[in-house]
DNA sequence: GTTTGAAAATGACAATTATCATATCTATCT
DNA sequence: AGATAGATATGATAATTGTCATTTTCAAAC
């Protein structure tokens, strides 16, 4: 039996789905489902795929895109450790709308869709759980939509910055603890690439930011909020 | 008791929250609404705000928008008859996240959070609707997001023709069956005014829509639709 | 340490989109 | 029907952003 507690480490963290699920349901959890990996660069998900199942990061980063015209990927956001990944195409009986690819190598708990569906039946709490997720996402891709209809490029990349800063956190240099690179980050704020280089030349000599290759330490994130028009 | 009939005439749609709800659920909630109506340009729902329950549309048509930066409004989305607003809020007890005006003269039943609640512990049918509802929005708003991030704007502004021909159908005249000034559709699009003024000028004079005050109708879909590179 | 390919950086220029000014139209009220 | 306010339309121009070309830097593999 591979290491049958995941599921209850993981249900401490608020945020889980799998959080407030009595022992019985997480045991439930535990039996259902199987360990894999995956190797940095690998893809989990293929948008346009059905998924037979859903993964729940345990260690790793993993970025959700679809793909626009001319195959130019639109980063959605990103997983981390707790999160489910194939859910939402699972419950609307939709194709998966993201591709999911690691960042970084990354294990993750695979629960097929049945079991999936038998927990969602026998744990109210877990529905309900999972209703309280998607609708919180829901209001995270409303705010992303206003901030791509009416911020500028520099805007929406200091909103950026600082999404990226409070998602992944800083090493002890305190660089954001994210290796993506500028053609990556350009992805997220819909933008050219070039646009991107350009503009984290311009915050630096600013003086908002450090960077160090493409590594990227936030220096002045009041500046950069009041930048971004983010109040939170 | 005022018409006991709604809900079960809502549930009968197949995208409806209530359908496949049991005879006892429908009565329930059918117990436990009110109806209220709105005149054009009232607001059922501030952002902001933290709703006391969710009403399901039964006639009319109202928009929910954000304000961005300089109060710029930004249209998310529709909402129309059999579908709920502020559910959102409620269920990830959060803030509203976007504002509710009517469009036109409308008219819903509020169902006071207490008991939408009860009703969903009642009912796990109601909890999977729901849940399938908010994934598959939740996959819209993900679409959305891509479109504005890699678009332009008259790619944009045809796809968004196409969705409003869809959403309210066309009158005997075959123009599009919604009241919109270009501003509104600036704010969908996520432009300026003139902007949107010009390229639908511009999509007349090719022949692919035609106009009438402020009235548009498609004349060529399959061609808006290769322009918006919707392949639906 | 050197090699080497990919990524970052920068400049020049083109295309897109926004802004401002102004004119025309249209729906509604009297 | 005429007045009026708000909406639509259009031109001129400015600002933003994208594209292409080239150079420099970086990091992994040998």
């Amino acid at each position: 039996m591979d290491t049958p507690n995941h599921c209850q480490f993981c249900a401490q963290h608020p945020d889980s789905a799998f959080h407030g699920l009595n022992r019985e349901g997480l045991e439930e959890i535990s039996q259902l489902k199987t360990c894999v990996s995956f190797k940095k660069g690998q893809v989990l998900m293929h948008e346009g795929a059905r998924p037979q199942g859903v993964y729940c990061l345990h260690r790793g980063k993993v970025k959700l895109f679809t793909l626009g015209t001319e195959g130019k990927e639109q980063i959605i956001r990103f997983v981390t450790k707790g999160d489910l990944i194939g859910y939402r195409s699972i419950l609307s009986d939709e194709p998966i709308s993201a591709s999911a690819e690691a960042l970084e190598d990354t294990f993750a708990c695979y629960i097929p869709k049945s079991s999936f569906f038998k927990v969602i039946e026998d744990n109210p709490k877990f529905s309900l759980n999972l209703l309280k997720l998607s609708c919180h996402e829901l209001g995270e891709a409303g705010k992303m939509i206003t901030s791509l209809a009416q911020k500028n490029v520099k805007e929406r990349l200091a909103e950026i910055l600082l999404i990226l800063n409070t998602t992944f956190g800083v090493d002890e240099e305190g660089y954001i603890d994210i290796n993506l690179t500028r053609e990556e980050i350009a992805n997220m704020v819909g933008t050219a690439t070039e646009s991107v280089i350009r503009l984290i030349s311009e915050l630096r000599k600013e003086g908002y930011i450090r960077s160090k290759g493409k590594r990227i330490a936030l220096e002045d994130r009041s500046a950069l909020r009041q930048m971004a028009s983010v109040f939170e």
